[in-house]
DNA sequence: TTGAAAGCGCTAACAA
DNA sequence: TTGTTAGCGCTTTCAA
């Protein structure tokens, strides 16, 4: 059971162009790739056999000589029904398209969930099918970045790489939000409001470099708080809700709480409604993501950090180009975007 | 500003390879497709050598002889960040990889949101980057299909388009949930529970045949509902809010309300408790989608109709494959997969 | 301004 | 079981 193309012969070939408008292949190959030096008439002329003919150059031969595909493969793991369930990645996704699209250059995105798309995903890459490669939130140790250098393959990360992870961080530029600042944001707004007992519900911060971040930030703010106001959880909406309910158990006189993503704070409320708590007279809480459909949606509607996604795209896509523009071959800069604080009604 | 791969000379080839394991290049050929015919301990020395060298195809190269890509595209709209909300969405992807990775099919996903996105897009396709390609909830008149057509490129539709848009239609085998039966299904449990007085708020039903298809299934139960308990809106959540405000407006004494998305349902149920009607008390409402975030998240959560997405990719892909295995050219079946209801506190 | 010819890296007959 | 040869469809010198 093979995908075969339509038969041979019947899509037309450059050949066939040429010969129907009696030039000669070249002729039409600079047509096709609007150099200046032809006959106005002439390139009416093949122009119109081209429509005629419904011809579409065949990438792979074209590719072949000039080594370039004008794609560039996005790469992201889709854990869990997690990943998209995020505006943020809609709005990174914008970003990259809207700068790809400057170059000329056609965004494709990988996936990276089960153990054998890594290998496949790999081979694509390595394949030569793409320019360069976004990369996001890979796993520590994941060997992506060692493939895409052998292959020569340009590669900028998204979302920093969890540091202490040896051979591969340095190498490649990446672009992140400022989880550790806006943490902070996060957590002074409450301190302004007067609340002395903040708690924070963290994300894995073993395997997430955001993770690890936002609590970083939650402690520069309050470097003694006792161990009961700190949760760990999972970024989900449900390891919200536990972490919560585990929180208020050690420490019900809490009166604030950073939730480290807008999902788990959605778990968060629910927890702490059904223990009784009004939010934001007992209980303010500030989430991370702004998640506006979640944000809105919520019960209040969830005070929140929101990160400029699609300019994290963008700026993305354009240090890819960068980094291949000669100039960059050492110069592995990585960038940083500031976070803003979304005020609604739970903090 | 161009994006180049590595100098040449600095990718092996299969010649580098062939020559330092002093065999041909067919052989080595052979080696990589793993062609039974080749003495064991010859493989054995190529695959050393190919390791050594981190040889990989040149899939350009390939692709050009064998016409194949092992790479199927999968087209979809991501409208004002609607599209990536979905779980359901991510469903439907994982069916599709999963059935592709049986195929060692690749899916490399493609984005149709602004106008030259698409001239892009086509490109892209016609330019046998692919073979096949999964086309969603295109826009009615959309000039895609007619151009795989063109690039004898095998498609499938995910999502019946509107009817009535002629050329297209009837020509490429789509796969959809059962919209209509399952709007019934919503309906019918409102009916049962001993409301009279049933809403509804639909989608852009001119533009969508899913929301088209749930006006339908509300309409098969309460055929002869005064116009005043029908609000159209278009399937946002604040779309779902403003239609729920004049629903109540033009009929006061409704006592439910079947919202034709989960999205939209949320906005209607927060209009609901801003006008101090209880649910389901005093309002009765169902979803549609079981988009489980949401769902979950809403106060009271949300009883909804759920369709099995990741059946509905794996189909897709199995067509896509089944179109081509010869036998299909002109048997252009279609899957239509039944819907289920999902019972939480709202209905 | 145009055409002829070579070659990109690979697979696929066909011979050996 | 292996090697030789001829393209796949395009771009790109180089001459004309």
């Amino acid at each position: 059971m093979v995908l075969t193309r339509r038969p041979h012969g019947q899509r037309p070939t450059i050949e066939d162009v040429a010969r129907r408008s009696g030039v000669s292949r070249s002729t039409v190959s600079r047509v096709i790739n609007a150099e200046p030096k032809v006959r106005a008439e002439v390139v009416e002329r093949v122009r119109e056999v081209i429509a005629e003919l419904g011809y579409v150059p065949n990438q792979a031969a074209r590719q072949l000589v000039t080594r370039r595909t004008n794609a560039v493969a996005v790469v992201a793991t889709q854990p869990q029904d997690r990943l998209f369930l995020d505006p943020f990645f809609d709005c990174l996704l914008r970003g990259i398209r809207r700068e790809l699209a400057r170059h000329g250059s056609q965004p494709v995105l990988l996936f990276l969930d089960e153990p054998d798309d890594h290998a496949r995903v790999a081979d694509y890459l390595g394949g030569g099918h793409v320019d360069g490669a976004l990369l996001f939130s890979l796993r520590p140790g994941d060997r992506l970045p060692e493939m895409t250098d052998r292959a020569g393959l340009p590669a900028v990360f998204g979302g920093r790489p969890l540091p202490g992870d040896g051979d591969t961080a340095p190498r490649h530029p990446y672009v992140d939000g400022d989880n550790r600042g806006g943490a902070r944001q996060a957590v002074q707004h409450l301190v302004s409001l007067g609340r002395t007992r903040v708690a924070t519900v963290t994300g894995p911060y073993d395997q997430e470099n955001s993770a690890a971040e936002r609590l970083a930030g939650y402690r520069d703010v309050l470097p003694d708080t006792s161990s009961d106001l700190v949760e760990r959880a999972d970024y989900t909406r449900q390891g919200g809700a536990d972490a919560m309910a585990k929180l208020l158990a050690g420490c019900p006189d809490l009166d604030a709480v950073f939730v480290a993503s807008d999902l788990m704070a959605s778990g968060a409320l629910q927890t702490l409604r059904e223990h009784g708590r009004r939010v934001p007279e007992d209980v303010a809480v500030v989430g991370f993501d702004d998640l506006t459909d979640i944000a809105e949606a919520t019960d209040p509607p969830l005070t929140t950090i929101r990160q400029d996604a699609e300019e994290m795209g963008r700026l993305m896509a354009r240090l890819l180009f960068d980094r291949t523009a000669g100039i960059a071959a050492t110069d592995v800069s990585s960038v940083v975007i500031p976070t803003q604080l979304v005020r609604r009604d739970s903090a």
